[in-house]
DNA sequence: TAGTGGTCTAGACCACGGT
DNA sequence: CCGTGGTCTAGACCACTAG
């Protein structure tokens, strides 16, 4: 798959953005610029450029370049308002398990319908806190033939999407979600430190991956009331 | 714009589709076939084809051809599950307010940061239902300078965003989510016809449109206990 | 005016799906 | 085998941005 030209520069210049060597804002080399140090045509170039751009790394300003995007363009992934805006550092991430190895993934999972259940799956559990403030709880199942020894990885930035992106070049392809509107769990609230019967927002969640063997389940359970979820969309 | 001969073989083929010269899972006449009758390369026939795969008119099947999709695939759309599946005619959409010409969209608008604010706007509201129960609560402001006469046109299979594609030639770009889990207040559960104090969704949506003038905002409020508001995302 | 990205031509060869 | 879409070359001209 690499031996094509496109995904080439493709993936060295996701390589420069994700190590930092183009900066949030910055301009990339030209396409022409490309052409000449790669020895290929502006076509090439191009499609390079284009795929960067559908995948959010970088936006094209017509007349004056390609520049590396702020925050990779939404992937139709909700995120809570705030986590991606308080760069301030205070927003914390609390591991409450671990990446274990469990059996099977739980099996009222809302998208399974008519898919084969996960076995030998990776479950993880965090809480995430703006400040002092518990905003959502988040579980994860993957599939653990496909990402193997993950139970010993470091997250980047302590962001599982990024570990994927940058130690294993997986990037997401495609999600679903369910979204409901319940009165939280007795478990549910403790964690979040709200009252038993408050609303919350239950997010269930699959998201494809470009390797077609990983498939992440995910459900989510957020407190609104001071920090709405977000999501946006381009084309 | 339409000047462009990509933009006209997109737009033609979109045309054939919305008439339904070609039904979901037909095949398109090859690239080839189109360079031929309009007298293109095969550059330009590919564009055109790949940004109506961008929009989720079509699939590309390496080896096969390009086949009309079941659906248009997920624009980030919100939708309630269940409106787009439920085909068997149970679905209904009830008016609430006629699109009539207000003088303001609300200024608690949640995207309105910044932005000046919506004069003279059409604004109507609806009720979706599933069967008899109502599911969720609709409200759209847009300006009105965008989409004259709007008040009086019918609309296409009861679909805001058909009417826009088919009657205006408009898509929908891009779009900004915030959801909140809330306790229904009295007005809204009266609607839904839910208890007082029940959890609701409340999603505040801005979208943005092919026609950089035409922004619409809305306000839904579902009742998700028997209906989860779904959403996918495929790149 | 120089440099950028956007559109387009006229070819070529390859990889995939079905006959 | 043929037809399909996928990649790629080597050019050309246009539209936009900025000094």
């Amino acid at each position: 798959m690499a031996d094509l030209k496109y995904k080439q520069i493709q993936n060295f210049l996701k390589e420069q953005i994700q190590k930092g060597i183009y900066h949030t804002g910055d301009f990339l080399p030209s396409e022409n610029d490309l052409c000449e140090q790669f020895k290929i045509t502006r076509t090439t170039a191009r499609k390079a450029f284009d795929e960067l751009s559908k995948e959010g790394f970088i936006e094209k300003l017509h007349g004056k370049g390609s520049r590396v995007r702020e925050r990779r363009k939404s992937l139709g992934l909700l995120t809570v308002k705030g986590f991606s805006e308080a760069v301030g550092g205070n927003v914390q991430t609390e591991m409450i398990k671990e990446p274990v190895l469990v059996k099977s993934c739980p099996h009222e999972f809302l998208h399974n319908k008519g898919e084969q259940h996960l076995t030998d799956c990776i479950f993880f559990e965090r809480l995430r806190k703006v400040g002092d403030l518990p905003v959502m709880i988040e579980k994860n199942w993957f599939s653990e033939s496909a990402l193997k020894g993950f139970t010993q990885t470091e997250f980047v930035d302590g962001s599982f999407f990024k570990t994927l992106s940058r130690n294993y070049r997986i990037e997401i392809t495609g999600s679903e979600h369910e979204l409901r509107a319940e009165f939280a769990d007795a478990t549910t609230a403790a964690l979040l430190k709200i009252r038993e019967g408050s609303p919350v927002l239950h997010i269930s969640i699959k998201f494809s991956t470009s390797n077609p063997e990983l498939v992440i389940y995910s459900e989510l359970y957020c407190n609104t009331s001071r920090y709405p979820v977000g999501n946006s969309y381009f084309i």
